[in-house]
DNA sequence: TAGTGGTCTAGACCACGCG
DNA sequence: GCGTGGTCTAGACCACTAT
């Protein structure tokens, strides 16, 4: 639901309640990866409303990023490697490279900390998950990342398998724990080395950094991680597309 | 037209023919800004079309942000102040500013120039013309801009009065000569200022710089415009929304 | 009050996938 | 061939804006 806090059925369209229902149902777990969903016209029938009104609904729902349509064999969970946009548009100016493979991940750390107060504020709680990783392509270190998560929506994680972490995250966020990352707000900005990045980074101390923040948002708003990535600010590009 | 080089009449959908139609007269400068377009029942009428068809259609333009919809009133051309959202990213940290304001532009040349190579590419030509400006807040300059476009899609630009380039660019793109930014990428890096930057921009040579690399595009995917800005790193801030 | 966009219906036929 | 999503129709009523 969009707003947990209030009936969402208050006065709103019929195909906004049918996209709450259907989002509730959607992260309730009720149909897992690649299940297929109840076709548009068994909806329309369970619903009481005609097929069109239940296609806006889950038209609604494809172009927030959580369905996916094919035509001839129906409606499916969209799982997508969400994860993988950060290095979309972290493209280091390896030469050769096109920037767009997936770095490899080095487990670091995980433990259940008091994370900085802004971060506290963001995810609403001060009981958290820190997992620090370092990724790096063609073996070099790239990006170090501190990466913090409510821990009472992921309860076990810092325990989990570490060859069960993949170089992406966002996958067992919705494989294990039923949440899907929906929209991010990434912060670009720059800064200097402090002695433990730059030793993971390989670089020294005072050199400069460029920092993303990330903040990562479920489908109904609530903020679920945040994350800070630093890497060299000499081979660093971050690519956005606008409109 | 989306497909300038086919027919795009084909065997399309109605909608999809329709919305083709309408984007040819609005970028034909059939509606000015702040016109009203022929309502859905005459759209309907005159097009021997449904109204559900005619709403897919406008709403698919909606989507693409040339038309707004004013319920009760009619639909019209969106003028967005696209320009703004290079400043909505580009927040300084100046205590007391909440970084929204549109920053002063100073316009330091325009001329008709070769471009670099790799720009002359992008844009397709290399009869370009070349923007200098300096854009500042609250008295203090920010951002050292260096603009390039075709000088074929442009006719004038050069020697339009000063006073008429207000601090966004991409509305004058649209009243004077009909060229709509539908998207942009941006490329977000960091380097060290130059001395000509460096005067611009009150720092000293070799200081660290922030650049921002954008390539805009009109709604058929033609590159229109490839510009460079430059800024202090230190005070540096760039916001990206994902999803 | 007239006209606009917003929602919704109850069908129809088509294009596609899959067994 | 059957069921799916994709397109389209010809209406209806509602909510809102402007006059």
């Amino acid at each position: 639901m969009l707003h947990p806090h209030l009936p969402s059925d208050e006065r709103l369209p019929a195909y906004l309640r049918l996209r709450d229902a259907l989002a509730a149902r959607i992260a309730a777990g009720e149909w897992g990866p690649d299940a297929v969903l109840p076709s548009e016209n068994a909806l329309a029938r369970d619903h009481h409303l005609s097929v069109g009104t239940v296609r806006k609904a889950v038209q609604h729902l494809v172009d927030e990023g959580l369905l996916e349509r094919r035509q001839g064999s129906g409606t499916y969970l969209r799982k997508p490697a969400f994860d993988a946009t950060l290095f979309r548009f972290f493209q280091m100016q390896t030469p050769g490279e096109d920037g767009q493979s997936i770095p490899k991940s080095q487990l670091i750390a995980r433990v259940r900390v008091t994370p900085p107060a802004p971060v506290a504020a963001i995810l609403g709680t001060a009981d958290t998950i820190r997992i620090d990783r370092l990724r790096s392509l063609s073996g070099r270190p790239i990006l170090a990342e501190e990466i913090y998560v409510p821990a009472s929506r992921f309860p076990g994680l810092e325990t989990i398998a570490a060859h069960d972490l993949g170089p992406l995250l966002y996958p067992v966020y919705y494989d294990r724990f039923g949440i899907f990352v929906a929209r991010a707000i990434d912060d670009v900005s720059f800064a200097t080395a402090d002695a433990g990045t730059a030793a993971l980074l390989g670089i020294t101390e005072g050199d400069p950094v460029a920092e993303i923040e990330r903040t990562a948002f479920t489908i109904d708003g609530t903020a679920i991680e945040w994350r800070i990535a630093r890497g060299n600010a000499r081979n660093f590009r971050y690519r956005s597309r606008i409109g």
